[in-house]
RNA sequence: GGCGGUGUAGCUCAGCCGGUAGAGCAGAGGAAUCAUAAUCCUUGUGUCGGGGGUUCAAGUCCCUUCACCGCCA
């Protein structure tokens, strides 16, 4: 979620138009179970849970476009229409299912997956028990799709990634006999959405889930503004559990209904939490909550960026986090900030310096953050390298803690003060351009230094990061405050009891 | 059992088509004092999981073996 809103804010500020969809899948066998044991109807059910969803994208400063939930009119509307272009095509026929289904895993498993206990109860490999199940049913002709799934992972090497998870996708493809078509109503609960002429069934949970990424913009009416626009979408970002619906599934659908594929499914990994998975039985889940209030929202968002590389799982550990949070937002680039504004502050009566003639140094260190930061950064995150876009920043913010300490200007504040100002005038200009290029891992924060550096809202995008959009000599600056506080010990031992 | 991945400095990891092992953090020593007890400079004797092979030369290719992880059966 995170590493989505982080993709999306740098590409909204590297010019790009972005539509940021998320939101909530409601239906299901699982949902309705759930309420009923609840007491509560599943409307009222989803209700809380987007609730709780709503906040946790507050809490986290996600800045999505749209959030759905596939319980609303209109997606109810885009996945019966399509249905009906899968019917249409003549990919849907009615048949009968019988099986070991598993409630929690919304699938049904083959003998030869279950595990059976002492008591004869039968076991997905996920260790939820499953039941036998038999009823009528429609499927979906997806063996048909098998060898044009396999053709296009091969025409579209980027279309998985990371390439583990395309490699698992293939190898799964590949399996004996193809794939086998695939359920894709039930009979036996209504919580979802009703298959078209045929009330009795509602559409597997998976069918109508996946369709949320066209409802988001507009499907089914294909000539809106955002679907011309928006679709194929650029990127699906997921779970790594769900990976097999996103990949094989949905690109089958979307086949089968003539409209185009998204063009990545970026798998993430998941968080552990000080080596070891979160579970509510080892009682270590970490809520997002728990985070922000602890270390602040940007940090939160900066540590997980930051150590978690590429769709690999990441580790949380709080000696981690601090120690990470405070060498690189408090200590370097925070105390590169702090130092450069109060020098300003105290010495050129709180207005951008004038700059004299500037030396190789100056010019070197410029160059490095009007120039060639944003390129290399921007190389990385269109990897969903995120980490190396953090290391490539944070070299910017080394170079000018070394600068500031080659050029000392507290000396030359007695020797050659029109030096000072120019050394003082480099520094808060690379100061500015690494506020802009961390507005999207941590956006308040970096805005807060932007004020700090009389920055109008209408210069932060990244255009501005060039020696056209530079400080301008004279602009008065507000009272310089400390962004990225330090975390102190204490807050140690109250975040490890 | 099959397929895929990982195993490199105390920690987290880089190392593209083979050519005398790298970065950040932590640790040690020094400098500086504008600043958030922050900064800067210097400092790494690592069996590159084990064994074997190809090669003038192998973390880097091949075989084998061990450990862990993922997917599938």
């Amino acid at each position: 979620m995170i590493l989505t809103d982080v993709m999306a804010r740098f590409r909204r500020l590297d010019g790009h138009q972005v539509f940021f969809l998320t939101g909530t899948d409601e239906h299901g066998e699982k949902v309705a179970t759930t309420a009923e044991k609840n007491g509560m109807s599943p409307r009222d059910m989803c209700d809380k849970i987007a609730a709780q969803f709503v906040e946790m994208d507050e809490i986290l400063n996600i800045s999505h476009d749209d959030f759905i939930r596939t319980t609303q009119p209109r997606h109810y509307a885009a996945s019966q229409a399509l249905w009906n272009e899968l019917a249409k095509k003549g990919d849907i026929y009615l048949g009968k299912y019988e099986g070991w289904y598993s409630v929690r895993d919304e699938a049904y498993f083959g003998e030869d997956e279950l595990t059976t206990d002492a008591d004869g109860k039968k076991f997905a490999p996920s260790g939820a028990e499953v039941v036998w199940k038999e009823e009528p049913s429609y499927f979906f002709k997806l063996s048909v799709y098998t060898d044009k799934l396999l053709t296009y992972y091969e025409q579209h090497p980027e279309f998985i990634e990371p390439e583990t998870r395309r490699n698992e996708i293939i190898s799964f493809v590949k399996q004996e006999g193809g794939l086998k078509d695939l359920s894709v109503s039930r009979t036996s609960f209504d919580w979802g959405v009703p298959v078209p002429g045929d009330d009795r069934h509602v559409m597997y949970v998976w069918l109508d889930a996946l369709t949320n990424y066209i409802t988001g913009v507009g499907y089914p009416d294909m000539a809106s503004d955002t679907f011309k626009t928006f679709w194929p979408a650029d990127v699906h970002v997921i779970g790594k559990d769900i990976i097999r619906f996103h990949a094989i599934f949905w690109p089958a659908f979307l086949m089968a209904a003539n409209l185009p594929l998204p063009k990545k499914i970026f798998a993430h990994g998941f968080i552990n939490v000080e080596g070891q998975k979160m579970s509510k039985s080892l009682g270590n889940v970490l809520s997002p909550h728990d985070l922000v209030n602890t270390y602040g929202v940007d940090q939160t968002r900066y540590f997980l960026m930051r150590e978690v590389p590429h769709g690999q799982d990441g580790n949380f550990s709080h000696e981690q986090a601090i120690l990470r949070l405070n060498s690189d937002l408090a200590n370097s680039l925070g105390n590169l900030a702090q130092r450069t504004l109060s020098m300003i502050a105290k010495n050129c009566e709180g207005a951008v310096p004038t700059p004299g003639p500037f030396t190789e140094d100056d010019k070197a260190l410029l160059d490095l953050a009007q120039i060639r930061m944003l390129p290399m950064v921007r190389h990385e995150y269109d990897r969903f390298m995120i980490h190396r876009a953090i290391e490539e920043i944070m070299r910017v913010s080394y170079e000018a803690n070394s600068y500031i300490d080659r050029q000392a200007p507290w000396g030359l504040k007695k020797t050659d003060p029109k030096r000072m100002e120019t050394v003082l005038y480099v520094l808060a200009e690379v100061v500015r351009c690494l506020a802009l290029i961390m507005q999207p891992l941590t956006p308040d924060s970096a805005n807060k230094l932007l004020d700090q550096l009389a920055s109008t809202a209408q210069a932060r995008d990244f255009a501005h990061i060039s020696a056209a959009h530079a400080l301008k000599p004279g602009l008065k600056l507000p009272e310089p405050q400390g962004i990225f506080p330090r975390i102190m010990v204490d807050a140690e031992q109250k975040a490890a009891g």
